[in-house]
DNA sequence: CCGATTGGTTGCATTTTGCAACCCAATCCC
DNA sequence: GGGATTGGGTTGCAAAATGCAACCAATCGG
């Protein structure tokens, strides 16, 4: 990836894609959900290279996911922890996680999802229609926002008509 | 990536990171999502690299993702579609594109997701209770299913203790 | 003060990516 | 029918990302 390609713009999935899509970035933010802080945990929770560790948390850090500071009680120690815009990824692993179970084989019963407070299983995540209604790929229009560059536009404008065109497929 | 981590056992984020954690995987699922299905829609539209976008095509349709078949019309071309799984994705995608929307600078109002047939905004992709409330991370509790890995099992109960300890941390 | 721990950095081998050229079967154009 | 074109690849090579091990400075614990 990393050259500049012309044609994304600000596509929200390429932008996603360009700070999380490597074989790391979400293993270590998944570690940091599970409790991990230290560069010591992820390393070793994770198997993952240093110089490759430091790498992708200083990325984390300046995208805002993670914040660095030093431990108070031990100052060799830093903690990185998930800030707001990190925790706000959780709907995204939980429903990666659930994609994962159902589709991947390997992964079929491995983890349940619970709340604390009931031990009841939580809900499969879905896309819900303004009142309420789930929905799929199929009823879903993609339009331009205000703020999409004119390559975002035109893409969007092309799956329309693409749209248009077909009804509603199904392959097995 | 690619080495096998011991430590990863079959956890869920693992396992989809290593079929989908690369510059492009998510890019195209996202193109199919708009319509593409042919190897020129997907190397125009996306800019990739035509040995590159030959070896994910095949890796999506290994993983059942995607299904390759030989267009009835024109025997040249090769028509590549979503399977149910990969239409899975679908809530995976929506969550991702929110979360960049608002998290990430220059995502900020380039794609309006609407319901096709009324036209109004979906909601906000959540994590509910079985009754329906929001939950956050930490009101969630991860355990390992009946076909949890050891190494799993252990993380997700260390994660368990390490949450006991914690009560609800906020950082800015 | 001494050895161990923490979080890095550096250098080098290996792997993955990107780019351009080449290939061949099916199709189009006349 | 025959030459040019198109679609979907493959191949070779340069550039970038990754993995591994060794090295380093600051801090801690005794």
């Amino acid at each position: 990836m990393s050259k500049a390609n012309p044609c994304h713009g600000n596509c929200p999935i390429a932008r996603v894609t360009a700070l999380l899509g490597d074989g790391w970035s979400l293993m270590i933010i998944r570690e940091a959900f599970l409790g991990s802080g230290k560069f010591n945990e992820f390393e070793k929770r994770l198997g993952i290279a240093r110089n490759i560790l430091t790498n992708r948390l200083r990325k984390l850090v300046e995208a805002g996911l993670l914040q660095r500071k030093a431990s108070e009680t031990d100052r060799r120690v830093i903690e990185y922890r998930l800030t707001r815009s990190g925790r706000a990824l959780f709907p995204v692993l939980i429903a990666l996680s659930q994609w994962s179970e159902q589709h991947l084989s390997d992964c079929s019963h491995s983890v349940r999802y619970v709340e604390r407070a009931t031990g009841e299983e939580i809900q499969r995540i879905k896309v819900l229609s303004a009142d309420g209604r789930e929905l799929d790929a199929g009823e879903l229009a993609m339009l331009p926002g205000p703020d999409a560059d004119p390559a975002l536009k035109a893409r969007l404008v092309a799956a329309m008509e693409q749209a248009g065109r077909e009804a509603a497929h199904a392959a097995p």
